[in-house]
RNA sequence: GGGCGCGUAGCUCAGUGGUAGAGCACUACGUUGACAUCGUAGGGGUCACAGGUUCGAACCCUGUCGCGCCCACCA
């Protein structure tokens, strides 16, 4: 065997992803025997969704997770699936059915379109499977579930029956009273006419217009209205008006006006309230209210009422009456000619308004034409606000008065609310916490029926009369309503009403399934914060709701994946970071390492290039420390093996204790969700201590014959337990180089975590190796000050060496000479023209008469003095503090009494160098 | 309007009371048999600003400035 020179990370790892599938790694059970199980539920992408930085991120997260306690024992399932993701599916086929020439979904019908999308689901479903086993992800695949399955059209091959579950649901919450169906005013989506939820509006930012109407005063009522003011604002000289001005950014929704609030106290109005104005076009008389909701220092102070088209307005109409009134269709277009709500008080001809059939912002136009032509426009005014639109339509929303289903969440909502205010699921970082309460306790009704086709159809039936049977078969329907004859309600669920059973959906409740007793409830969620609402505080209260259990008892928030400007990936920037061509670069080890490494916990992160080369480049270097090793005969018999070598050389004591406090910190990372350290305390012990000194090291040890087997152990030992320690978060490399190392029983996947720690630790060891690497770096620190030629080696002398330093230089002689490049050690006095360097205990000169440039190095001593007396300055006046004393912890002050002697130890040699170097 | 978070080296960021850290970038030297995807050394920071608490503050409190996000808001 002769390892390659790196690891090529684009053929090996799709051979060893392989691998790990054909033996089963991922299967829940693989651990049956282990009583402790811990699983994860992983979000489940979007069927449509192909593989972004967000997901790459979340799941790598997951996946070390995952491995982590595989490798440590745990009975471990992370179950994956998709979400039939109701409207982004539909619009994506009915696109690409566009796209090939093919009818409208409409003119297909219902039953059709649906199998197109099964068509489409089986043949580009599994595109985000595919790039998840890209990343690394260790997902039990055989249990890949899907939030349709079961639902009738799918086809026979779909596994898992997610629908029953969902119907179920539906029907329990409803025969608890949780669910209802009402008239009542929601987002309606004008371009996938449907009504969505308040979650699924997002607010955007819109340059408009602001209308100012003149609705006529009747029962000739008038008021002041102000026609100067001075240069404070404030009005100077009024007139009689007999009219009222409301202002509106929708001046076609006038034709539903019911109403016209003011504020009780505003002194301008406050004579008219109970009187009524007459609506322009229409004719009808609508009452002037009061209402606190008139806000006097907006508009005109006076507010035009439409109930059926405004959420505010609809409140301020419950509280006083007023009747709302429907002026547009499911198609955001005027409807008029057979509306009879708004017929009753219409007293001018349809034909005359020429607006029946208009859409919306045709209607405006004419509205306000009208109102020019006829006088009651007031004036325009130029206006930015904001303007809900579709979170996945993108066109402007229309408050709108259906018949939809709702979940009535305030029943539900305590134990959901409880569950974490009593730590029983806790949220980390916690400051989502107040984010996660502050919703949940002011939650509105959810609607959850969607005008859509794609999606769980409600579980509901009407007769010719309207009464409605919910069941979850039509023949239970029909055994509700004996002999009538009944329709299903056309309508599908809300996306998120399934996915926020996906913990018992997945494990096949209603069932109780083994799965389902061994796994749930899962134990943690890891998730972005921007989906908190729509699923995570969803999944809690419905499976509180169903099961009476929390779905997990942690959930970790994870920070957002930016672009280096640390502006937020999105399409439409074009700065999108596609981490499937990161892979194809450095390999998922480097692209999983860096996320990990950054993903300091409530901070988001920017990802570069640059960073990840910077990680492709480490797993090279602890590639290259196993090549080394076997170039020098380390692997030859090696087999794993648990427990640590005992070796009697001080440097591989002490790497050995090193690598137990390494464990230990990991495992304390991992178990704080603190992956940022878990990776940077990995790096900088590979690295800085492997590489850096205990291969260095090795070197002369393993020429010797007296150290060369030991050595050969502990390094096999070591690199193994890099190997398993990095692997959760790398994979790859990990699992290449346990299969090129040793005689293994078992893959890396499956290899036991330790649970050495600090007890390895060899602290005679540690401290004389802390004295080895201080002398060593003073001394390449002196030579390179100095320039002293990298190829040249010096002699030192010992000056006034202490009986412990004189050991240790003795035992450690051939590490030092090496590694500082000196050709051997005297005792004695310094020489003239010295340079001494300091270590506890000791002090060495090296002569450099005729070597280098002496003045310099005089400079460079005068510095680092002054530098150390600021420095001690600072420490002693610490120390003469009688109240520093007294109140700080006793460790603090000896260790700032230690601190200070060393560095007045130090100060002593640097004088004393100074000294020699001005004889010489 | 309400809430949350952030401001630390040129850049990206760690650091929750005890003399400021990492990676990258930069400078100098170096191909020494694991690694140039490398090594050694170095320069570089009044921790946004102003007050306060404390023996001691990057860290706790108050305020100011700047940046980001979430929620609400279609008069």
């Amino acid at each position: 065997m002769a390892m390659d020179k790196t690891f090529d990370a684009g053929r090996a790892e799709a051979r060893i992803y392989a691998e790990w599938e054909a033996g089963g790694a991922f299967r829940a059970g693989a651990n049956a025997s282990r009583p402790e199980t811990f699983c994860i539920m992983i979000p489940p992408p979007n069927v449509t969704g192909s593989l972004h930085m967000g997901h790459a991120f979340n799941n790598t997260l997951q996946d070390i997770l995952i491995r982590w306690h595989r490798m440590r024992g745990f009975d471990t399932l992370w179950q994956p699936g998709q979400d039939h993701a109701g409207i982004a599916t539909q619009m994506v086929v009915e696109r690409e059915l566009a796209k090939a020439g093919n009818r409208s979904r409409r003119e297909m019908g219902r039953e059709k379109f649906l199998e197109k999308v099964w068509e489409w689901k089986a043949q580009s479903g599994g595109t985000i499977i595919g790039q998840l086993k890209r990343l690394g992800a260790s997902c039990d695949w055989s249990r890949n579930a899907f939030t349709m399955s079961g639902a009738p059209g799918a086809p026979a091959g779909e596994q898992g029956n997610f629908h029953d579950a969902v119907i179920r649901v539906f029907v329990e919450l409803y025969n608890k009273g949780c669910i209802y169906r009402g008239k009542r005013l929601v987002n309606w989506d004008p371009h996938f006419e449907t009504a969505i939820s308040d979650l699924e509006v997002e607010q955007i930012e819109q340059d408009g217009h602001m209308w100012r109407l003149r609705y006529p005063l009747a029962e000739g009522a008038t008021w002041d209205r102000p026609v100067e003011w001075d240069d404070e604002g404030n009005p100077t000289r009024t007139e009689p008006c007999d009219y009222l001005v409301v202002a509106t950014t929708r001046p076609e929704t006038m034709l539903g006006d019911t109403g016209v609030a003011v504020h009780p106290d505003d002194p301008r109005y406050r004579h008219l309230i109970g009187k009524h104005v007459v609506l322009p076009l229409v004719g009808r008389r609508i009452p002037v209210v009061a209402d606190d909701y008139a806000d006097p220092e907006k508009g005109t102070g006076a507010v035009k009422m439409t109930p059926a088209h405004d959420f505010n307005d609809w409140k301020v109409g419950e509280r006083h009456g007023l009747r709302p009134v429907n002026v547009m269709t499911t198609r955001a277009a005027m409807f008029l000619k057979d509306n009879s709500d708004f017929l009753a008080d219409a007293q001018v001809s349809q034909e005359a308004l020429a607006l029946d059939g208009l859409d919306r912002y045709e209607a405006r136009k004419r509205i306000v034409e009208l109102a020019g032509e006829q006088g009651w426009l007031d004036g325009i005014d130029a206006d930015r606000h904001m303007v809900p639109h579709g979170d996945r339509s993108k066109v402007a929303i229309e408050p709108y008065l259906t018949d939809q289903w709702f979940v009535d969440t305030a029943k539900i909502v305590g134990p959901a609310i409880d569950a974490v205010r009593e730590g029983r699921t806790k949220i980390l970082p916690e400051q989502h916490e107040k984010v996660y309460f502050h919703w949940l306790e002011n939650i509105e009704p959810w609607c959850i029926s969607r005008q859509l086709w794609w999606g769980h159809q409600i579980p509901v039936w009407y007769d010719e009369d309207g009464n409605h049977y919910c069941a979850a078969t039509e023949a239970e329907a029909q055994a509700m309503a004996p002999g009538r004859s009944l329709t299903r309600d056309p309508d599908v669920l809300d996306t998120w009403f399934s996915s926020g059973l996906w913990p018992i959906g997945t494990l096949g409740w209603p069932e109780n399934t083994p799965e389902l007793q061994k796994y749930f409830p899962t134990d943690v969620l890891v998730t972005g914060f921007d989906i908190i609402f729509f699923w995570v505080a969803r999944m809690m209260m419905m499976q509180l709701a169903v099961v009476e259990r929390e779905p997990f008892h942690t959930v970790y928030v994870h920070p957002l994946v930016r672009d280096e400007k640390g502006k937020k990936m999105s399409k439409s920037l074009g700065n999108v970071i596609d981490p499937l061509e990161l892979i194809d670069e450095y390999g998922a080890d480097a692209v999983r390492f860096t996320m990990t490494a950054m993903a300091a916990m409530g901070r988001d992160l920017k990802l570069s290039s640059q960073r990840v080369a910077g990680y492709r480049n480490f797993g090279t270097k602890l590639w290259n420390a196993a090549r080394f090793a076997e170039m020098n005969g380390v692997w030859e018999g090696h087999a794993t093996r648990a427990a640590p070598p005992a070796p009697e050389a001080t440097v591989n004591r002490w790497i050995i204790g090193e690598t137990g406090r390494v464990r230990e910190e990991v495992d304390a990372a991992l178990a704080a969700y603190r992956f940022n350290d878990a990776a940077n305390g990995l790096y900088a012990f590979v690295w800085g201590k492997v590489c850096d000194w205990y291969v260095e090291f090795a070197k002369p040890l393993l020429a010797d014959p007296a150290t060369a087997a030991e050595t050969r152990a502990t390094m096999a030992w070591v690199l193994d337990q890099c190997m398993i320690l990095l692997h959760p978060i790398m994979p790859f490399v990990t699992e290449e180089l346990w299969g090129l190392t040793g005689q293994r029983a078992k893959g890396l996947i499956h290899a036991d975590w330790p649970d050495y720690g600090a007890e390895l630790a060899d602290p005679g060891a540690e401290r004389e190796m802390r004295w080895v690497i201080g002398l060593i770096e003073e001394i390449r620190s002196a030579r390179a000050q100095m320039r002293v030629p990298a190829g040249l080696k010096l002699p030192v002398v010992g000056v006034a060496l202490d009986a412990a330093a004189r050991a240790a230089w003795a035992g450690n002689e051939a590490l030092i000479l090496r590694l500082a490049r000196l050709d051997g050690m005297t005792e004695g006095a310094a020489p003239k023209g010295a340079m001494t360097v300091a270590v506890e205990g000791a002090s060495f000169a090296i002569p450099l008469e005729g070597v280098v440039d002496l003045a310099a190095e005089t400079e460079r001593l005068e510095r680092s003095l002054a530098k150390l007396e600021k420095d001690l300055g600072g420490l002693r006046g610490r120390l003469s503090n009688p109240k520093f004393v007294a109140s700080a912890p006793e460790e603090i002050v000896a260790e700032t009494r230690e601190t200070l002697e060393r560095g007045e130890a130090e100060a002593a040699k640097l004088r004393g160098a100074l000294a020699r170097l001005a004889a010489g």
